[in-house]
DNA sequence: CTATTAGCCTGCCAGC
DNA sequence: TGCTGGCAGGCTAATA
């Protein structure tokens, strides 16, 4: 569930709680997949002793650029957090100078650290982060126009626009009022503007409210210190298949698309 | 280029 | 109550 606005979250918080200009003093993997292909020794070698200079995001990445000049992306997919005390699923334990621990969490084991020298590596496939200026109307409308696919499976391309994943996809679509299996090609200008305004608004949304926690579960997102996100209250389409539009009434359909549960009203959405 | 499937893991939930 | 199958927010690789 990590998207744009759980990342931007949880890096922001790491920074406020002190994580940044701080030295590795250890790290302890306990999942060795997640550090693929370095093994946990080679691992630790590599971070201790960097200091860890600023917490940055890209998409759904987020960066720690280390003293050593090498840069750690950590990508959360289905259920990584951080915490700054320690849990369950406690996959990578990061020990920190002045006694502060780093715990990176990830009960399904999804995700995934990269350690590079370069960002670009992974950030090149990436196309513009979508609350970014490079994100532009004239860039997403050329997107859309010259492709043939659901306008849903193309706000999911992270190579088109990285941040969105399938919450807040729906979200988009129904503030757009845009039926999510239409070809992105099909769209009118006017759609096209619509949808552009509506994904910068509820990522914008989503930060406010520090995230949407969809369940109490172990799998769900989560903030630093433990508490869910405050988006829930604000999701439109998003989990509520069957209960009644909040614009017009109509019960709301749950479909597939692209492999991905989509959820959006079949009487405004068109 | 687009679509589809399988795989990676574990927890959760509905249904029996 | 207890078990089971299917499903879940992401992404990649392989195949058609």
């Amino acid at each position: 569930m990590p998207e744009l606005p759980e990342v931007e979250t949880i890096a922001s918080q790491l920074r406020e709680r002190g994580v940044e200009g701080r030295i590795i003093r250890s790290v302890q993997v306990n999942w060795a997949p997640t550090i693929e292909p370095f093994t946990p020794a080679e691992f630790e070698c590599l971070l201790k002793g960097c200091r860890i200079e600023q917490i940055s995001r890209v998409g759904k990445w987020m960066l720690f650029s280390l003293s050593s000049g090498q840069t750690l992306m950590v990508h959360l997919r289905m259920a990584g957090s951080f915490a700054l005390e320690q849990g369950s699923y406690d996959r990578i334990v990061v020990g920190l100078s002045d006694g502060l621990t780093l715990y990176y969490r990830d009960t399904r084991k999804f995700g995934r650290w990269k350690l590079v020298d370069d960002p670009q590596v992974i950030l090149r496939e990436l196309g513009p982060d979508a609350l970014t200026r490079r994100f532009s109307l004239a860039y997403f409308e050329d997107q859309l126009r010259k492709r043939a696919r659901a306008v849903k499976s193309v706000l999911l391309d992270q190579s088109v626009v990285a941040g969105l994943g399938n919450i807040y996809a729906d979200e988009a679509l129904w503030y757009a009022r845009i039926h999510p299996e239409r070809r992105a090609d099909s769209l009118s200008d006017l759609e096209r503007e619509k949808l552009f305004k509506a994904v910068k608004a509820v990522l914008r949304q989503g930060i406010r409210n520090r995230g949407t926690s969809l369940g109490a579960g172990k799998t769900n997102y989560r903030q630093v210190d433990g508490d869910s996100g405050e988006n829930r209250g604000e999701v439109r389409a998003y989990g509520r298949s069957g209960k009644p539009c909040r614009r017009c009434k109509n019960t709301l359909k749950k479909i597939v698309v692209g492999q991905r549960g989509t959820t959006f009203c079949p009487n405004c959405q068109v």
